[in-house]
DNA sequence: TGTACATCAGTGAACGCGCGTTCACTGATGTAC
DNA sequence: TGTACATCAGTGAACGCGCGTTCACTGATGTAC
């Protein structure tokens, strides 16, 4: 063979970090094959000795992003200052400025929504896990009593995002991630004083 | 004149009435000019004689259905009571399960953001008188001092919605709509007591 | 050790298809005289 | 009042284009003997 297969596991882990950026800055649909292979420096025709569909890519690539997210909340420090940290990043211009290598969940969720249950079912099983990371940080005694909570602490989060995102008015997007920050805090604070 | 120019003003509403209902649906990417003017009842050429083009529909699409919702709010019963019907509505499960029929911001609020200033700054606009119905609605005394805790919770919400659709989980996607209700009202209670 | 063959990631042209948009045309009605 | 003409919303075929996917091919390397 030409390649090993660590040769050919790398290709592949090249076009799931490709398609995540690309995804979350064009959208899936506005992401197309060929691009996406050039991108990764690749022709088309290589795309499919790794993934058998787009549809096929879409729910690995959802996977791959929400897993970046679950290890940067595992590298965040313990405790409530850990959650502070992850919420000012979440909720900076930065964040909102760069959506190509931000949250997938912000960027990408009214067209998971659209998409096959497969894709659906990936979000479905990397969410929870990304979610119960952030629960066992506002709740360690207790993790599964304030997971309902958390996450909608998250969709303020990543619903705030979208808005400022979507907003021509930059001062008005700023002040508004600024509000969310706090009522984020304050959503997580009610969470880990449950049970 | 074949036609007066109610006729084609009415005609004009029927577009904006079908593209908005297929846009929630499907997306704007998803939804084409032909099959749209078939969901009208006319043939694809007749577009272009009221809209200049598909940037132009999602524009004024985007104006059209912020307007629908403005109207919701205003058709609420004033006072607290107002504000939980709104809240029931917006996070129940019949509204998650036809988009087609919901609200554009959380249907189309990532397409919105990577579409051009145009459509941007209608939705800013538009989102922006929302918002003002809600928040006179929460602070009747002060409307001003309250929109970004207004737009918070509405972000809750809208961001709620969008996870309750991708979650294949049913049961988790009930039970995080009602405690979103619990959390929503809650912000709206703390910003009905600012200044 | 040297040679013939098998493997298979990657190439790049080609496929059918649906997209947004254009355009010559239709035909019902309003207007001019 | 009757007739010739202008208007223009709507028709439907056609345009170039990019999409996801297929496929015959390439060529570097591993394997068999």
């Amino acid at each position: 063979m030409r390649y090993t297969e660590e040769d050919k596991e790398r290709t592949r882990r090249r076009i799931l970090e490709s398609a995540g950026r690309l995804f979350k800055a064009d959208g899936i649909g506005g992401t197309g094959i060929a691009g996406l292979m050039s991108d990764v420096g690749l022709t088309n025709g290589a795309f499919y000795k790794h993934f058998s569909s787009k549809d096929d890519l879409v729910a690995n690539a959802v996977i791959s992003q929400l897993a970046v997210q679950l290890s940067r909340v595992n590298a965040l420090p313990p405790g409530r200052a850990g959650l502070q940290e992850f919420i000012r990043y979440y909720l900076s211009p930065e964040h909102r400025d760069n959506a190509a290598l931000g949250c997938p969940s912000a960027a990408l969720l009214n067209e998971i929504s659209r998409h096959s249950t497969e894709v659906r079912q990936a979000f479905t099983d990397s969410f929870a896990a990304f979610i119960d990371a952030l629960a066992s940080r506002v709740n360690p005694d207790n993790p599964t009593a304030s997971t309902t909570a958390v996450t909608t602490a998250f969709a303020l989060m990543a619903g705030t995002m979208q808005i400022s995102r979507a907003l021509t008015d930059t001062t008005l997007a700023d002040e508004l991630l600024r509000r969310a920050a706090t009522d984020a805090l304050t959503l997580l604070d009610t969470a880990a004083n449950q049970n």
